[in-house]
DNA sequence: ACGTTATTTCGATGAAAATCGAAATAGAAG
DNA sequence: CTTCTATTTCGATTTTCATCGAAATAACGT
């Protein structure tokens, strides 16, 4: 069921905790980071992070490899993408809508 | 805290039958939908339904509108589209992502 | 092999969310 | 002004989530 795929992607940065680990991939690009460089600005245990990060890469928008003994979580882009234009598409589904003319800059 | 508005945000849809709920305003267009007309469907009680709509009004993302005895939930486009953009600036932080490439067609 | 570091898995706990049914409210229509 | 319909509010229940600490796992350096 696709709209259970999309709820889960949603509900992964569903909360400030979860949107600023939802960051830490996106924003480290593809280098990474170690997972718990970020641990200690948040002062969440290693195991809730770890929980989160499991969690996020269930929903497909990350992917965690390893690296030697860390771990780094990457942002897997299409499905980010994927998700985005669903947005959109949605959210023009009413042809009112400003977007259809104007086109934010991307 | 700005990040405390967005995750609330992202959460409203956060599970299927949440996302099913949003999707009404947004695809009933500016006409709207009366609340009730889509409870069958979900199979939800009325004061579920009536529990979500009014979450997701206090997300922003949503007004509501008396129009005689039926409320009326209108999609709030400037939000949205304020957490889209936002979105594809935190997808985007990495210069490699290929959206700052391949702009996909709004 | 051994200890170190990074992370996960497990089990428990408190907090929040989703859901319902019943009773309350607010217009509409007689 | 009474009844009907649409929706909300309330209170209770079940389910799911966030979090922790402790123990397990896995690679690394020695």
């Amino acid at each position: 069921m696709k709209i259970e795929i999309e709820a889960r992607q949603l509900d992964a940065p569903g909360n400030p905790t979860k949107l600023n680990i939802c960051r830490i991939p996106v924003r480290a690009g593809p280098n990474g980071l170690p997972v718990g460089r970020v641990k200690e600005p948040f002062g969440l245990a290693a195991s809730t992070l770890s929980h989160h990060i499991g969690r996020l890469v269930g929903t497909g928008l990350v992917t965690k490899n390893r690296q030697g003994s860390t771990f780094i979580p990457r942002a897997n882009y299409r499905p980010m993408i994927a998700l985005l234009g669903y947005l959109q598409d949605e959210c023009c589904a009413d042809e009112t809508c400003f977007l259809n003319e104007e086109i934010p800059a991307a």
